[in-house]
DNA sequence: ATTACTATGTTGCGAGTAT
DNA sequence: TATACTCGCAACATAGTAA
């Protein structure tokens, strides 16, 4: 099987289902994949041939499920994905990194305070704990987690934008990850805050791993 | 993007992970996948220039990792398995059928009576409700739970064969679907046995539809 | 309408090879 | 050893058409 076939097999799986049949056309089918109705054709005689699917043409349309091989090879895929995808899991992990966050300066912020408290839960320690991370997989992992948004604010002298924040746990302490809402998207250091000055509390020093779990 | 590429990127995936990067060399996959490594090494570059994947090629190999547009398609395809292979469940529905069940004569036989007690819980009605159902679909739901084997017997006139059971709820009655061990796949013809008269306990007739919750 | 055949055009595979 | 180029040719896709 050089021309993989997988394409259709995911095709076919979204229209249908891994038993029930889908009453179709070469031609509808050619146009939603872009291929020509005589591809079409062909590609499901052949993937008939290799038992992938089971079919029935008449002048009026085409019937077609999958069959046994091909909902196999479907199945192994899936085993595949979910064993990435879940593992993925909801951890982020870094090195500590000492110097200047900007969290730092929004934690004493009178504006962002009372939010914090009240979307958070608690009144975080003033000063960030920064970690440099792999900034896709942490892009990854936020994304399965409804943010917490603190609202910006307008002084005299300038605007302070909003922050997008994420509950998370730091070994057992409750904390949260806070991002700059900027392009939204986290840069590979990670601020993170917590009640307390997590630095001391948990012996944490610079170069160190450090893991934090999303919730 | 005609020629998918999709195979790629599950081979990678299977190999590395969603964020990490694999050390590998273009000869390397083209044995793995049954290519030339002159295939590969193109595909590489292509996919590359589609941003799906990231790579970095030197005289001692090649390292690869996935990039955005890559994970997004794997995503993607992810969640059309995982809801068609979820929503698969754990039902089988069929027709109800009158007729010869097999099941019926062994349920008074004695080499089985106690063991179905023992090993299922209950003490069947002496006979069985046959419906007809997908056996293909039939067959996907049973494999994903395990099995209760009630052992085959003999008497001095004959042999009897194993039983595969197969704990199932119909409607809330905790009964069990059996299947005769000979070629381990049911057939077209389910047949359900419980502890009480199906039939007239939960009022059903030929002809009807009812399903059947594997647990 | 369809499906699917034949003939033609195009893509992409892989042997050889340079780096 | 590698990667990645060129190029001849096989495999594939599509147009036209028959059924």
């Amino acid at each position: 099987m050089k021309n993989s076939h997988l394409e259709m097999l995911m095709y076919l799986l979204g229209k249908c289902g891994l038993f029930e049949d889908i009453k179709s056309s070469t031609i509808k089918i050619s146009k939603d994949m872009n291929y020509s109705q005589q591809t079409i054709s062909r590609r499901l005689r052949e993937m008939e041939n290799l038992a992938l699917i089971k079919r029935n043409s008449s002048p009026n349309g085409i019937t077609i499920r999958l069959d046994q091989k091909g909902r196999k090879l479907l199945e192994d895929d899936y085993a595949i994905l979910k064993k990435k995808f879940e593992n993925a899991g909801n951890e982020i992990e870094g090195i500590i990194k000492n110097g200047i966050g900007e969290g730092k300066y929004y934690m004493s912020l009178e504006g962002y305070k009372k939010q914090f408290k009240e979307k958070l839960g608690f009144s975080p320690y003033p000063g960030t704990l920064n970690i440099i991370s792999n900034k896709e997989k942490a892009s990854f992992v936020l994304s399965k987690t409804k943010p917490v948004e603190i609202r910006g604010f307008k002084t005299k002298d300038r605007t302070y934008g909003s922050l997008i924040c994420y509950n998370a746990k730091i070994k057992n302490i409750s904390g949260a990850v806070i991002i700059p809402e900027r392009g939204t998207h986290p840069k590979e250091i990670i601020e993170i805050i917590a009640p307390v000055y997590l630095r001391s509390k948990l012996h944490l020093k610079e170069g160190g791993k450090l893991k934090v779990s999303i919730c």
